[in-house]
DNA sequence: TATGAATGAGCATTCATTCAT
DNA sequence: GATGAATGAATGCTCATTCAT
């Protein structure tokens, strides 16, 4: 009942919720985080007031632009799970998840700060999938031995930086990528990493 | 004499251009973009109108920092001409650029930010340095062929990438760099790059 | 209905917009053109940014203040139109102006800057009405025939600066007005102005 | 034998002095009272110091400046006290301190700010003079009555106001100071002055 | 004594956030 | 709830003045 009365607000307060990070997504996108809230508003069509109604502040907004991201990096990894081959299936989440930071110029810009609050759940689950690729494709013996969970963001980062750079052609980041795979191969391994 | 009798003013206001620029970078690599130019000047110990004597702008204080650290990297290609060996030089070259930028996360800020202005030289040198570094390596088989100028600063970027992150260990650059190394061994190659 | 709706904000802010102003001719008044922002804020009892959002720059606010007595003079020349005696018109019409101007320190400084922005409308109709009534007080041979357009705003200033002077009496522009009067009297003239 | 052995430095100390009168005569006149001290200096050939040598603040040069055009408008009145006709002693007067204010913005600018301190000295000889001048043409039956000391300096404001408008002839000045002399006969006056 | 580099209070302006409508 | 006008702390920059050389 309650729910019943409340559903038509909250779909509507959904939506707008949508259009805000929408809007946001955009406008960070384009200026980075020095963005302003009120274009953010302008940009979703609603007042300032709203964003903030959904968002308490500047930093809880652009932490829920990063946690979008991030879901998605993550569905990359869970989706790479399937593939029968380990490296094929870690090879496929990286590459799956650069398209989706490589779409994004706010997410590097987000990352390049510091604390950034992603929920415990959320980070478990992160930790677990990509680990598993990572243990399968060491296992299989493809994947360098002495790669941890804790390379992989650096290597996405690596990637985010590649396509905020304006003058490189839009598949810069796909070169960056192609080496770094090359480079992650058991067999192309020169010697062991600096610990 | 007139010499000695000037000097000490130039040295005066040399030395404390310096003070400023290590201030600067002190303060940049502390907060990023956002530190503020009074925090700048109370690193460097003086007033902000000195700094303002020195550097007409945020903006060119700020441009002034890349250009330092450009420079060093660029230097770091100049020295690496000296070795015999072409990919002994070209990875000097990226290790030196690598402890160089890893040293300065206000480096990466900016550059992650479009328009910084280098002088024509600057570039032109830059370029034709490691230029002749790729082509020799490629030369002598042991570089991608493909690899070309342009990649360089995006693989630089990633290192620099890997620093701003707070929690990652010291090394954490030496890893990516280590790996995005062997990615450019010629025999290494999976595969011609993307174009 | 909708007006209704929407006009208590619009009354809100236009009302703002009037006390912003008028803040700013007090204080602009009392200080000159050195007025602080923070000042007109406080007079006009809003915040900083209140100002702002009404006029986005300080010479902004000037130009509007300027306005607003440059389309008072024009009102005291339309006015002075309905006289049915061409003397008594322009000498009317330079009286209303004379107490408009004098009753404002602002205006002076404005004026005695180069560059005030009036729109080409509000030139073009203060060109017109004082040219009609120059023209018809020639036609009737009160005033000296060889009087310019471009006379008139240079006459008004030497009232804004008796206005300036502050030891003078509150008297003093009309004291200069009446001198200044006599002397535009055809009959009055020894000789033609040099052009 | 003390002068003796201060003449050198003196002179040379008074030399710069004029240099840097003239500098601000200069930049005062393009920059109005806005000009920067810097500018002075720069413009003098000398540096800042130098002038803050001479001057101890902005404020007293720019009153030494109004001094300085005060006492050509006082020599002005001298001279005309020799003219044998009351009149032609007045009207030339005023010419001849019109002729120096004309040329001058910044005096415009200096005295359209309250508060210039002129000597008890200098105040009292100008009051002599220029009474001197009026009561001679009162007595003669060519001037207004009721004129008094006061108004003198308004009517040479109002000149130095038709010398700042950069838009009009360079002869504005004298249109107006031809219709004010015209105002100020006896003969033209259409009734008393307000007091 | 002249110089001009250094100083820092002062001011215009911005923008995240609040709150009356 | 939604709106956007209002708020004011924060920040880049200026310029009169001081002082070490």
């Amino acid at each position: 009942m309650t729910q019943a009365a409340q559903r038509p607000l909250r779909a509507d307060a959904r939506r707008n919720r949508e259009r805000v990070l929408e809007g946001a997504r955009e406008v960070f996108a384009e200026h980075g985080r020095d963005a302003q809230m009120d274009d953010v508003a302008k940009r979703a069509g609603v007042g300032v007031g709203t964003v903030y109604r959904h968002f308490p502040t500047k930093e809880a907004l652009v932490a829920a632009l990063a946690v979008s991201l991030f879901e998605k990096v993550l569905q990359a990894g869970r989706d790479a799970l399937e593939h029968e081959d380990p490296w094929e299936a870690l090879t496929n989440a990286l590459w799956t998840g650069g398209e989706t930071l490589s779409s994004d110029r706010a997410f590097t810009e987000i990352v390049g700060q510091a604390e950034v609050p992603f929920s415990p759940e959320l980070q478990t689950e992160m930790y677990e999938v990509y680990s598993t690729l990572l243990d399968r494709a060491k296992a299989s013996g493809d994947l360098r031995p002495d790669i941890v969970m804790d390379d992989i963001p650096m290597f996405m980062c690596g990637i985010g930086m590649a396509t905020v750079k304006p003058h490189c052609c839009p598949n810069a980041w796909r070169r960056h990528l192609t080496v770094l795979i090359d480079g992650l191969r058991a067999d192309n391994a020169s010697g062991p990493l600096p610990s």
